[in-house]
RNA sequence: GGGGGAAUGUCCCGAGCGGCAAAGGGGGCGGACUGUAAAUCCGCUGGCUAAGCCUUCGUAGGUUCGAGUCCUACUUCCCCCA
């Protein structure tokens, strides 16, 4: 943890007063680089999924903070080492993805960094780098003679990855044993590169950081250094970004921004502090004042909370739009027009059975899991429960075309005749 | 190379003398209570044209009226010996 340390830095002073630390190699090393201006620092993203979804909000949130504070971010895609695996934190070995997903997880990514990093060539902007692009040019000889004699597999055996591996007798393979010292190359690499002397990432990169650092002095190096943000969980101890439909995505097209609102407005009430003061940019003493508030007055803060992270990722408008579809719904019971809709011709929608009407709407996955919806009350047409299974969708149920179905409390779908 | 063990409801863990849509738990969803929170209690957690039908226990065959359960081969994983 930071301890005493008091930073002289605004970045660190920043990243400690919001929560942002966990770990640090060195607090007065990174303090003197971000004073003297022109720390560069980056932090890689694995390229598994198509989006990135909340957990990766606190490294981008970590980059934003210090560009804000004048230093210059990088954003890493892991095109190479996502072909290779991180063990990290994985009891399983992870099945190896094409090349082909892996690009297109790449394209998916990208979007998100220009919400939050202003890109460009100057001193300060962001850059986006691939370790693809020197990774898969290595040569295994080369890298054996050249990088490869450094790493001492006696110490890679203490590290918690595989050490965990090794006690539970799971099998951890040579390519996986490799993706740190690949991730380690990549930070004597893009030091090399860019001059980049800080890796930041979660805590369950530590490890990995750290063998970079090392590997770093033994190659010649200038004095790197790591920093890791705690690993985020709710405070009753769930892990942060599984939700209801799944996990919670970045890109619009997988997670609307009204669902994005949705996320952070059901925050747990010990969590509406540390997140605000994680996933928004609003002043500490203001964060504080909200984050005091008590029972139900909480709830108004978890609205700033989820309008403030919503409009950074999805733009001001779409926090607005959202919040006021919430409130339509939720407060006044109105039926909100930008809700998640399904478009239906009439011929189709008019006569269609209920149970196959919330199929559509995509609120059960089947027709069967209607039926026992429908016998815990659950489902709702036009916020009348549906009694009767054997019901049909007539006319009279589409008020100026549009049905709203409901799952729930929470879970509404509009169906619009097209 | 030799010997021994394991694979179960496509979220996970896990019971299962030849009659099984298959115990139990976690997770998830719904209901009640609330504040769109937490905690608690209750219900649900294979599919369908649904008192019926269909598909499920690593894969492929076999024995049997009947197989998750017995036999054979194969695949994968683990353990012990070399």
């Amino acid at each position: 943890m930071t301890g005493d340390f008091q930073p002289k830095s605004d970045f660190l002073r920043v990243l400690i007063e919001r929560g942002f630390i966990h770990q640090c190699s060195d607090f007065a090393g990174v303090d003197e680089k971000a004073l003297a201006g022109g720390l560069t620092a980056y932090i890689g993203f694995d390229c598994t999924a198509t989006s990135l979804h909340v957990g990766s909000m606190l490294p981008i949130m970590m980059l934003r903070w210090l560009q804000k504070t004048g230093g210059k971010p990088i954003a890493l895609m892991g095109g190479g080492t996502t072909r290779v695996g991180d063990p990290s934190g994985k009891d399983e070995a992870r099945k190896l993805l094409s090349v082909e997903q892996i690009e297109a997880n790449k394209d998916g990514i990208r979007q998100v960094f220009d919400k939050f990093l202003t890109f460009g060539d100057g001193p300060s902007d962001a850059i986006m780098i691939d370790n693809a692009d020197w990774l898969t040019k290595l040569n295994y000889i080369d890298f054996l003679r050249d990088v490869g004699r450094h790493f001492s597999v006696n110490r890679m055996m203490s590290m918690d990855s595989v050490k965990m591996r090794l006690e539970r007798d799971q099998e951890l393979s040579f390519i996986e044993f490799n993706y740190m010292c690949l991730q380690a190359y990549d930070f004597v690499e893009i030091n090399r590169r860019y001059g980049c002397t800080l890796q930041m990432g979660g805590s369950d990169q530590w490890g990995n950081i750290v063998t970079g650092i090392d590997l770093g002095r033994r190659m010649g190096a200038p004095q790197l250094y790591a920093l890791t943000a705690p690993l985020l969980t709710t405070s009753s101890g769930a892990k942060m970004g599984k939700t209801a439909s799944g996990a919670v995505w970045l890109n619009a097209d997988m997670l609307s921004p009204y669902g994005y609102w949705q996320f952070w407005r059901n925050c747990e009430d010990g969590d509406v502090g540390r997140f605000l003061k994680l996933f928004t940019e609003l002043p500490l003493d203001e964060v504080n004042r909200l984050g005091g508030l008590d029972g139900a007055e909480l709830n108004e803060a978890k609205k700033i909370l989820a309008n403030e992270a919503t409009a950074l990722l999805h733009g001001r408008a779409a926090a607005e739009s959202a919040a006021e579809t919430a409130r339509k719904t939720f407060e006044e019971g109105v039926l909100a027009d930008d809700l998640p809709s399904v478009a239906l011709p009439a011929s189709e929608a008019i006569g269609m059975g209920v149970l196959s009407a919330f199929v559509r709407a995509g609120l059960v996955a089947s027709t069967g899991e209607a039926r026992r919806q429908i016998k815990g009350g659950g489902l709702r047409l036009n916020d009348a429960p549906v009694t009767d299974e054997k019901a049909a969708l007539t006319a009279a149920d589409f008020k100026d075309g549009v049905a709203k179905l409901s799952l729930g409390k929470k879970k509404h779908v509009l169906l619009r005749i097209e």
